[in-house]
Formats: structure tokens, C-alpha cells, sequence
DNA sequence: AGCTACTCCTGGTAGC
DNA sequence: TGCTACCAGGAGTAGC
């Protein structure tokens, strides 16, 4: 599922093919991918206007728009769980999952791809109302290990639960959580504001590193889903040291890695590299 | 504040 | 082979 990492990396790769382009029409196939707005509206809100940026922030996709050389709104792309967006030819037949389609110069069309339908392509006259409400990046410079510190002594909250909350801090998702909380030692179910100021700067160096790396990778492609905008899988799965190996061995220290449910997701452990919180007690 | 449960979705797979 | 049941999960919301 994208993460920050595959967001950034599906920015990057649509950016050339829709920055300065005008959107010249719209087609979309699941009214509800545009959300409340519904699509009659959202076709009169963005037709004609122009692309000026493509940019992102957290796990949104931002397009911001122009009319007559004044900002008007952005588009605000959410992948979820299954979303694509790549550039198609505008006169090829939308495939059996295609959601929205927006139709730019030279007959090329951004298309949105979305096979359980949860992705989102909203058009937001006041981006700043959604994107303010989140946390902070964790890869730039205000993301600071004494900002970190000080943020989890403030919260009485588990570890997992509290980096997937986007208002906290924006962009992790559970393969990343898990995969930070690993490298940097620490059970998921350890409270934020009992851990000691060095671990707090081991997590926040890990989750540098961890995001860092899966950009450079492009992201991580493990079940048909997720593929960059050029079709290429991503390859950071291949530096996965517990997500998805549950039953394997560690392989820092060769113990069985564990799977179990934290806040209704699969959490992804090594009991002997992380130690669980006293007080999670008969908990793994 | 923070927890759980529920919702939205569908392809893939386990089990019979 | 063909069926059903269940699973994956980001984020929003409701209720406690």
C-alpha cells in the first residue's frame, strides 16, 4: 500500500507529463472517487484550469491549479490502498478499474487506477484546510530528533498506533512503522512517553533512514498493486526485515519473527530484538 | 486523550 | 472444480 515513500516516487515520475499542462477534460468512471463534491461539480471546478505544480505532501499527491494566472484550488490525489496514477494515451479505452481521467494536451490523460475503490482525487479550493491538519515531514529539516523527543513525552499512547496517526507525524504507514520500530529496537506497543531521549533519537533516525532508502528504491512493490507511473515495481521489499516475514527467521538474531494485530493492523515483531513493554504483560 | 469497532472495497487465497 | 469465508488495510467516524 503507498506510503510516503511510493508517493514521492509517483510525484516524481508524473511530474514532467502534467506540471504547466491546462486540463482540458474530465472523465470520471466512480463518481465517488471525487468524494462529496460529485463529479459534475468537480468537472465544472477543475475543467480548464491549469497544472502549475505536482507535489507532495504526507501521502497526498498535490496538483495545484491556475486560472488565468491566479492559483485556483488544488487536486488532491490520495492512493490508499490500491491507487495508480500513471500518463495513458487519451484515446485508449479506460481498463476495468480506471476511476477518474483527466485529459491534457497532445492527447495525453492522467489516469487514476483504482482497484478497491478507496483512493481519493478531490478537488480542494483551500488545499490548506486538509494538509494543515498534518503532522509534521518526517524527512524535512522540522522534523528534528528535540522536536521528536518532545512531541512523544507529550503523548500516553503505544508507539505503532501513535506514528500511523497522519496528524502526529505524516507519511508512515505500516510497512514503514514496523520496519522503523524494528531497526530502531523498540515494541510497537511501547508507550511514547516513557521512552528514554535516546531512544527517541534512535526512532527518529531510523524512520530517516528507513523512508530515505525506500525513495531511493522507488517504494516497494510485494503484491500486484503498487507500481511506479512507469510500470516498474519498486524494490525496498527486498530490504523488508519483518514486514511480511512472520514465521521467518530474524534476520539479526535468527528468533522466529512474529505477526499480531495492533489497533486492527498486522503488526510485525522480533520478540528478541524488541522487547515488549512490562505493562503489555501476556501481550507479545 | 486514546481506545475499539465499524465502514468503505475487491482480488486473492485458504479451506472444504 | 467450484463454492464460501475470510483477509489485506488508510482514514474517517462513532461511542465509550
Amino acid at each position: 500500500m503507498p506510503e510516503l515513500p511510493e508517493v514521492e516516487t509517483v510525484t516524481r515520475l508524473i511530474r514532467p507529463g502534467v506540471e504547466a499542462q491546462p486540463i482540458r477534460g474530465v472523465e470520471v468512471y466512480w463518481d465517488r472517487t471525487v468524494g462529496e463534491l460529485g463529479s459534475s461539480a468537480f468537472e465544472r471546478e477543475v475543467l480548464g484550469k491549469r497544472i502549475v505544480r505536482a507535489w507532495r505532501r504526507a501521502k497526498y499527491i498535490v496538483l495545484d491549479l491556475e486560472q488565468s494566472k491566479r492559483p485556483a484550488g488544488s487536486l488532491l490525489v490520495h492512493l490508499r490502498m490500491t491507487g495508480r496514477l500513471h500518463m495513458v494515451d487519451a484515446r485508449s479505452e479506460p481498463g476495468p478499474y480506471e476511476r477518474l481521467r483527466l485529459l491534457l494536451p497532445r492527447k495525453r490523460a492522467l489516469s487514476f487506477v483504482d482497484v478497491r475503490k478507496f483512493g481519493r482525487f478531490t478537488y480542494e479550493a483551500d488545499p490548506a484546510r486538509v494538509l494543515d491538519r498534518l503532522g509534521p515531514e518526517p524527512l524535512e529539516e522540522e522534523f528534528t530528533p528535540a522536536w521528536f523527543r518532545k512531541a512523544l513525552k507529550g503523548r500516553q499512547r503505544a508507539l505503532k498506533p501513535l506514528l500511523l496517526d497522519q496528524s502526529f507525524l505524516a507519511g508512515l504507514g505500516n510497512i514503514y512503522v514496523d520496519e522503523s520500530l524494528f531497526r530502531a529496537g523498540l515494541h510497537p506497543l511501547r508507550l511514547a512517553h516513557k521512552l528514554t531521549g535516546k531512544h527517541a533519537d534512535r526512532l527518529h533516525e531510523e524512520i530517516r533512514r528507513v523512508l530515505a532508502d525506500a525513495i531511493e528504491r522507488e517504494g516497494s512493490s510485494f503484491d500486484t498493486f503498487y507500481r511506479t507511473p512507469e510500470g516498474q515495481p519498486g524494490s525496498y521489499q527486498h530490504q523488508f526485515q519483518v514486514y511480511g516475514r512472520d514465521g521467518k527467521p530474524c534476520r539479526a538474531c535468527g528468533a522466529t519473527l512474529r505477526k499480531f494485530i495492533v489497533g486492527q493492523r498486522g503488526t510485525h515483531v522480533c520478540l528478541r530484538c524488541q522487547r515488549p513493554p512490562r505493562s503489555g504483560a501476556g501481550l507479545p
